[in-house]
DNA sequence: CAGTGAGCGAGCTTCCGCTTGACTT
């Protein structure tokens, strides 16, 4: 019989916490929420002070049950659930359901998992703050209030199974609308000039001084008229100024910053970044992973401190006390960092290993001192103009913090910015140039965002929380509002004049501009799904409705406000709006646009969203005959498409000619095009157009199906008709009972024997839980 | 991953925030 039962929301927090308190205590894990609103229904009874009607999912009841009886056994009950919002609602859900009674029930609150910070909490309990409670219930209510309006109305006016909410709506709507800023932006040139200066030197060999001038010039002709000014002019140093900088440390990570310097630094998406986490996270290694907070604990400075002065010495130590600055944020938890700040390494897996390096970094650095610098400017007068030359230079006097980690930029800008040191110059100095070169430059239109700057984005205006940024990503991506894509970039010209040995030299050349990587790209759907919530639901979709409601939670959580009350003020206005949105007659669909006649029927053609997606279609559902249909081919695009490439689209599918006295034709599947001969498929490969695929073109692929048919059967055994060793797409493989098996390298496939293929069959399958645990639950990405 | 190649006519879909296992596609 325990005297003790503490309730934490994660198990492995639940482990580490039980060590320290001895045996008089059991620790249990709650796993996080135990009773929420039904799935299914509204379940907000909305005649009756929106009464939430709550349900213990089927998946916790059994983990209830053992909460229940281990309850019943102790004389104790203490809720250590985290003091956040979510926290304090958990702590209530699990006095309510497990039926706790007040005078056995403590509420505590720790903030970081040592053991006088828990030994200190378990002195000094609390009762359950039923205002704080009640802000979780109106931010639960919220939530699905918005959702389970709005999605049914996407379903009637635009297509079945979408969905919108107060997170993922704004996240498509900041997409969508960084797309049209590019789709907007006109790109201004003007002339950037670099001069390069031959300084003499004592050893003979002059070295490069480059200066940039002052001012950039409008046109090809300023540029001109200023290299020519050049050609027979003096220049002397005007001024030198030297002036001492530093830099800071970032502080350490939090759930958003951590996704931003695994993608930056890693390459990791930010679904990734969270699965290794939570592996280092459970196998104690770091802090918990879902945090807004940059806070340390002590125990974390103090130990970050000893590791810097016994590694670097004294003059590497600065300690820092960081603040949060996100809005919205609730401190529940540690930033995240090492458990233990001695450990630098980890023996683990190569990615666990790399973000725990990045995680060390970054909180042994957020310790230490700035980096000084000395930067030095040297103003250089051109006797024919009164632009001036300006050349900077850098030299890092105390390396500081950037001894150990230095935080990657989002921006891709263009040209080198490391700034290097100045050969010694002296005031009045005349130079001599070897070059002036004058550039075409443009000015850069917004970069999309990608998955981490988008989370940074969302952190920024307070959307969503350390727990939802992936899920919020992954969501979007899966109902297809956005795509992670990459665009190629186009070729684009620019103009050079090279001002050297007194001639002027006039160049064309060609750039690359504007390619991008696993950026988010609206899809049309996204785009016509966000105009229409925009248009009918501005409230909704302002930057600042999260903001806003936070402000009328914290009211709720200071007991100034009933939650229902504020809820009843949002649903009066907010209701109305969705019943006059259902019922709203459009002339036509929402997204529709015509494109022009069809030159053969007459009848109007436009192109919309269908239930499959976007669609072209000639005539309407009045006519007598019934309207074509055609869907739009990947990489077109509803806004951008025209009459004459939305006609073509019904030449599919399209007769090319015979082959073998077979037809020969293209069509578009489920799979994308393809080409039909006798019976068989072959697929189009990205580089053929449906469109304008030839005969020949077909007839080879058609050909080469067939090569690679002859070829597919490596092996078949007398033994069993079942077992084939086939040459697939990855190369060669095993085939039995309609499932697949590799072959372990350094096996030739000609050389497999009956037993040899069934050890592989039978290793394979006993090994294939674990190997699917890693793999599993990949479903955005198409 | 291992080969696929619609059809809209019935019933279902959906939110955000806490937290980890389940489990054959």
């Amino acid at each position: 019989m325990q005297k003790n039962l503490v309730i934490v929301e994660s198990p492995a927090k639940a482990k580490t916490i039980e060590k320290f308190l001895g045996k008089d205590f059991k620790v249990l894990s709650s796993y996080g929420h135990i009773r929420d609103l039904k799935k299914k229904d509204f379940s907000i009874d909305i005649e009756h002070n929106y009464t939430p009607i709550y349900e213990i999912p089927s998946d916790k009841k059994k983990l209830v049950d053992t909460l229940k009886d281990e309850a019943k056994k102790s004389e104790t009950v203490w809720l250590a659930s985290d003091e956040d919002r979510e926290g304090e609602a958990i702590a209530w859900h699990l006095s309510e359901v497990l039926k706790l009674k007040p005078e056995h029930t403590k509420r505590i609150v720790f903030h970081e998992i040592t053991q006088s910070a828990i030994l200190n909490a378990i002195e000094n309990p609390r009762a359950i703050d039923i205002n704080r409670v009640d802000a979780q219930q109106a931010r639960r209510v919220l939530d699905r209030i918005v959702g389970f309006e709005l999605s049914p109305v996407l379903w009637k006016k635009v297509k079945p199974a979408l969905s919108a909410g107060r997170v993922q709506s704004v996240a498509v709507r900041l997409i969508v609308e960084r797309e049209k800023e590019i789709k907007n932006f006109i790109s201004e040139a003007s002339y950037r000039i670099i001069a390069t200066f031959l300084i003499p030197s004592e050893n003979g060999n002059p070295i490069e001084l480059k200066a940039e001038l002052n001012k950039r010039l409008k046109t090809k002709e300023e540029a001109l008229n200023f290299l020519e000014a050049c050609r027979q002019a003096n220049f002397t140093i005007e001024d030198i100024s030297v002036r001492p900088a530093k830099k800071s440390p970032a502080p350490p990570f939090t759930t958003s910053t951590l996704q931003q310097e695994a993608a930056r630094k890693l390459g990791y998406s930010v679904a990734q970044t969270m699965m290794i986490a939570q592996r280092l996270y459970e196998s104690g290694f770091i802090t918990y992973m879902r945090t807004d907070s940059v806070n340390l604990s002590s125990l974390a400075i103090n130990t970050s401190k000893e590791e810097i002065i016994s590694s670097l010495g004294e003059k590497y130590l600065k300690i820092r006390h960081y603040q949060t600055k996100s809005k919205g944020a609730q401190e529940a938890h540690e930033a995240i960092r090492p458990t233990y700040m001695s450990q630098k390494e980890i023996d683990a897996p190569s990615q666990e290993r790399r973000l725990y390096e990045l995680i060390w970094k970054r909180t042994i650095a957020s310790q230490m001192s700035d980096a000084e610098l000395e930067k030095t400017t040297a103003v250089i007068n051109i006797s024919s103009r009164n632009e001036k030359f300006v050349a900077t230079g850098e030299v890092l006097k105390f390396d500081g913090f950037l001894k150990v980690y230095l935080e990657s930029q989002d921006d891709e800008n263009e040209g080198e910015n490391n700034e290097k040191m100045l050969p010694p110059l002296s005031l009045k100095q005349e130079l001599k140039y070897n070059d002036i070169e004058a550039t075409e430059r443009f000015t850069q239109r917004p970069p999309r965002y990608t998955e981490a700057s988008l989370v940074h984005k969302l952190e920024e205006l307070g959307i969503g929380r350390p727990s939802t940024y992936a899920p919020t990503i992954s969501t979007i991506q899966q109902r297809e509002y956005v795509e992670k894509g990459d665009r190629e970039g186009t070729e684009r010209k620019y103009n050079t004049l090279l001002l050297k040995n007194g001639n002027i030299k006039d160049c064309t050349k060609t750039e690359i501009t504007g390619a991008e990587k696993a950026k988010l790209i609206p899809t049309d759907i996204g785009i016509v799904v966000n105009d229409f919530l925009v248009q009918y639901f501005p409230d909704i979709m302002d930057y600042n409705f999260t903001a806003n409601v936070e402000q009328t939670f914290d009211h709720i959580a200071e007991g100034k406000l009933p939650w229902s009350n504020a809820i009843d003020q949002f649903y009066k206005l907010f209701h109305p709006v969705v019943k006059d949105a259902l019922e709203m007659k459009m002339e036509h669909k929402v997204g529709e646009r015509i494109l022009g006649t069809d030159p053969k029927s007459g009848k109007p053609v436009s192109v919309k969203i269908g239930r499959f997606g976007p669609l072209i279609q000639i005539g309407t559902p009045d006519d007598e005959e019934k309207p074509q249909f055609a869907s739009l081919l990947k990489g077109q695009s509803m806004s951008t498409i025209t009459l004459e490439e939305a006609l073509k689209l019904f030449d599919l599918p399209r007769t090319l000619g015979d082959y073998e006295n077979k037809l020969v034709s293209v069509g578009i599947g489920r799979f994308g095009p393809y080409i039909r001969h006798d019976g068989k498929y072959v697929s189009l490969p990205k580089t053929l157009e449906p469109l304008s695929v030839t005969l020949d073109e077909a007839i080879e692929l058609i050909k080469a199906k067939r090569e690679q048919e002859s070829q597919r059967l490596i092996k078949s055994f007398p033994e069993d008709s079942e077992l084939e060793v086939l040459n697939g797409r990855y190369g060669p493989y095993i085939a039995y009972k309609k499932k697949n098996y590799k072959i372990p390298k350094g096996t030739e496939p000609k050389e497999l024997s009956f037993d040899a293929c069934m050890q592989i069959i039978k290793e394979s399958d006993e090994k294939i839980p674990s190997e699917k645990k890693r793999t599993g639950r990949k479903k955005a990405s198409k």
